[in-house]
DNA sequence: CGTACCGTCTGTAGCGACTACAGATGCAAG
DNA sequence: CTTGCATCTGTAGTCGCTACAGACGGTACG
């Protein structure tokens, strides 16, 4: 009884409120068809079902991880081929994790140099900003 | 002697070769006005001067450190109009610090979860891959 | 039944910071 | 004089959205 709400789909404002997905990034993900086009409502409005409520959240978790689209999109075909290899997945995800740890060390650097700048700076408005000065001569 | 080379000038690959930074992108640092229009020869090719050469060199050091174009052209117009605040430069260093420092700290945020991920994986060719798993059931 | 009003629609353009062409010249060495 | 790399302009593409404009859908209230 209750399910006839749900009979009726979801609207794309309730996908987004669900999964906090942008209504735009989620018309923007059936563009690309990284999302399959839902039915529409006779007046032409998506609804969407439970189905693609869980492939949308699937999304949402990837890109928060980090995953490129295109990362996404290799894993999704495999589950929609229903041949998820795990192998597969689990090599993305080593290889992503190593680009993760890359741009940890990268960053690291920055926040070394940019400390070392500041540190030498006196903060005071000297005509000769070592901060200037370290990046006109380093 | 040796100075009549440099009297004439680098030409953008030159100034490429010196510094690193593409030609296309010191054409496009031109046109958002970041770098000075140059000279150009009577056939319409660029001449840069030493000056030049250190601003662009200023650009790729703090493009390196993460600064975006709008913080370094901020710098670089105090520096125009010789009016170096050092402590709105420090001011902008430590914000841009504190933007690197929460970005480490996101990454590695990530770096846990993805690492949980890859553990819990048994790496064979199983049907339930656990990573698809907990990306859709997180 | 009308009306108000939010939700949703399509299509296009913008963001940041480049990068990648195409097609036409410049210029220096042999 | 020719060869051939260097450089020129202008435009379009990249990624992953985001932000409109202007029109229509759908529902709650009177």
């Amino acid at each position: 009884m209750a399910q006839i709400t749900n009979a009726r789909g979801y609207p794309i404002g309730a996908m987004s409120r669900e999964t906090g997905v942008n209504i735009e990034t989620i018309r923007y993900y059936e563009r690309i068809a990284l999302m399959p086009k839902p039915d529409r409502t006779a007046g032409g409005n998506r609804q969407y079902t439970r189905d693609h409520l869980k492939r949308l959240a699937f999304i949402k978790r990837s890109r928060e991880l980090g995953f490129s689209i295109e990362e996404i999109r290799a894993m999704l075909t495999m589950v929609d081929q229903d041949g998820v290899s795990c192998g597969e997945v689990h090599a993305m995800t080593m290889e992503h994790l190593n680009s993760v740890k890359e741009k940890i060390r990268h960053l690291k650097k920055l926040e070394r140099a940019l400390t070392a700048m500041a540190a030498e700076c006196a903060k005071g408005d000297v005509p000769d900003c070592p901060i200037i000065e370290t990046l006109f001569d380093a």
